[in-house]
DNA sequence: GAAAATCCGGAACACGTTTTCCTGCTCGAA
DNA sequence: TTCGAGCAGGAAAACGTGTTCCGGATTTTC
């Protein structure tokens, strides 16, 4: 651990060694006031030699502004709120602003406990994100916020959520242009809303080459393999089947292998969600959809930072 | 979005309010001063009648602390470092300190930016985690460092790390337990630290039921299933597969599987890592090590959180 | 050579809180 | 009645920066 003690060299310190008022200083590192271009390089070796780093607590308070926007989630396993901080990350580093995570872990309490933190540290603005796509409460402070993910009920909030409909139309369409004509569909709980809203575009995009009713299970291998004997015993010529995930997906994949059965020869077989652990581990490597998370949470961050800057983008 | 412009009430107009004096206000709310418990209520209502939050700037300015901690990551797929937050957070957010995250994405020029970010921000402490267990040069900051999985380069900084010997070593008892003979170990790349303390562990453990030598591959189940056939054509009486990770046990599995051994009844395999997707998606369900990595992220904060106090605890 | 225009830098204040020191009050005792 | 003790609460400084305004110095112009 390197030493402590000795506080890090104020404004006030390059101050006295450049030989200038503190003000100037300021003007001089940050490029305000007019000044003479030898006092800043002087004002600049001082800073460097010092190793001054300015307080970002004081230009904080001085400025009203804290440089700093909070992510709330509530997916601890960070499968979907990974790629998007990161996303988020990547756009806020740019303008020079931190993230402060909190991980709510469904807890209401929790939740609140956080906001008012958040809120206490004038966060400049705030980032909500979760682990399903259903719409959730809004939540209500005197800060600009956007919904990544799961959107806010309130459609007058911003909110930037994934295409499933275009996801799964786009993956029908692909299977078409394969040739493929008994088409079915193999997905999550029925209670979830992207579940059902994949069903529904894949029904709707394969109107005509859907084979049987979309089977609604739970987002597992093990229901993946087991659909795949449902499916065949009722519909034994189909030649695509079409998952709601990646996890499903290789579950069927599996499966198929096991009753000899080629993939993509006899069956293609479709993912969703581009996990790479489930992709490419999967014999053969599964064909998926990826809901370019980062991308989202790239542009949730820039909606962000331009909510703050005073341009709101509801809904 | 709420209402934006006006500004959130400060402990002036809490003072106003309650005709009291700012330092008042703050004695009231902190229970500092000596005051009459009628005034402290008085104080006490005129705050919560206004929504009043305490601006943290300001506190972090007047007290010279920040009550914040940096937590800088090389690991951006979450794997091991997400766990690790959350136990981080966990510990943290009991002490009202809040965590700002830096993923460097292995980019030095991004570490160092991020660096003087949190130097600049005044963190109260920083922990520095990563994606592999070999030790990482030490950052030099004029504040608290906890590294935590990959531990520092200087051994008298403050490092935790996991107990990769006494997994495998448990690992290698469990077996006896079970009255296996043969055992073989199946791990990742020899240049990977973790791979090789635990095939030294397993090794040790097992020295008179070891067969054959320790497999040095990858980290994946491509590899496991590999290592089986080689294993098999070699050694085809062993009774136990220790593996150095989950993905690799899973692997493992499916080969034999198709091979027609029984798991575990030929052959026992066991994991590492405790990754919920592949144990439990594998059949049978894997028994692995779990490494404990929230609590280490628990203590770890707990140690900062010591550190930052002023007992650091080096080594 | 004097007045005006220009340019540079400094003093002071603001931001919101905590903390130290100090004042004024009340109460009890002589 | 007066003095000391003790307690409740206020005034002011401190934290570190940004910003506004203003004064002094230099240059320009007539």
């Amino acid at each position: 651990m390197a030493s402590r003690g000795t506080r890090p060299p104020g404004i006030k310190e390059v101050a006295k060694l450049a030989d200038v008022s503190t003000s100037t200083v300021s003007k001089a590192l940050n490029g305000r006031g007019p000044l003479r271009a030898e006092t800043i390089e002087r004002v600049r070796l001082a800073a460097e030699q010092l190793g001054f780093v300015p307080d970002s607590r004081g230009r904080a308070l001085a400025s009203g502004r804290s440089f700093t926007v909070g992510l709330i989630t509530t997916d601890s396993s960070g499968r979907f709120s990974i790629p998007i901080v990161l996303g988020a990350e990547d756009a806020l580093s740019a303008g020079e602003m931190a993230l402060v995570l909190c991980d709510t872990r469904d807890d209401p309490l929790r939740e609140q406990h956080y906001l008012k933190s958040l809120v206490s540290r004038r966060v400049d603005g705030i980032i909500v994100t979760g682990r399903r796509v259903e719409p959730r409460e809004p939540i209500d402070v005197p800060i600009p916020v956007v919904y990544a993910f799961s959107p806010s009920t309130d459609p007058s909030d911003t909110s930037v959520v994934v295409d499933d409909h275009g996801g799964a139309a786009s993956t029908v369409r692909h299977l078409h242009t394969l040739g493929r004509k008994r088409i079915a569909h193999v997905t999550g709980p029925e209670s979830h809303l992207s579940a059902r809203i994949r069903a529904a575009a894949t029904l709707e995009a394969a109107s005509t080459t859907f084979t049987g009713q979309p089977l609604f299970g739970e987002w597992s291998e093990r229901w993946g393999r087991m659909a795949v004997d449902t499916l065949l015993r009722d519909r034994p010529n189909l030649d695509a089947i079409t998952c709601g995930s990646d996890q499903i997906a290789r579950g069927v994949c599996d499966r198929l292998r096991e009753l000899d059965r080629s993939v993509p020869g006899d069956v293609a077989v479709t993912g969703y969600d581009n996990w790479s652990v489930m992709t490419a581990a999967s014999r053969p490597p599964l064909t998926t959809v990826d809901m370019q998370l980062e991308e989202l949470g790239r542009r949730t961050a820039t909606l962000l930072l331009a909510a703050i800057a005073g341009t709101p983008h509801p809904g």
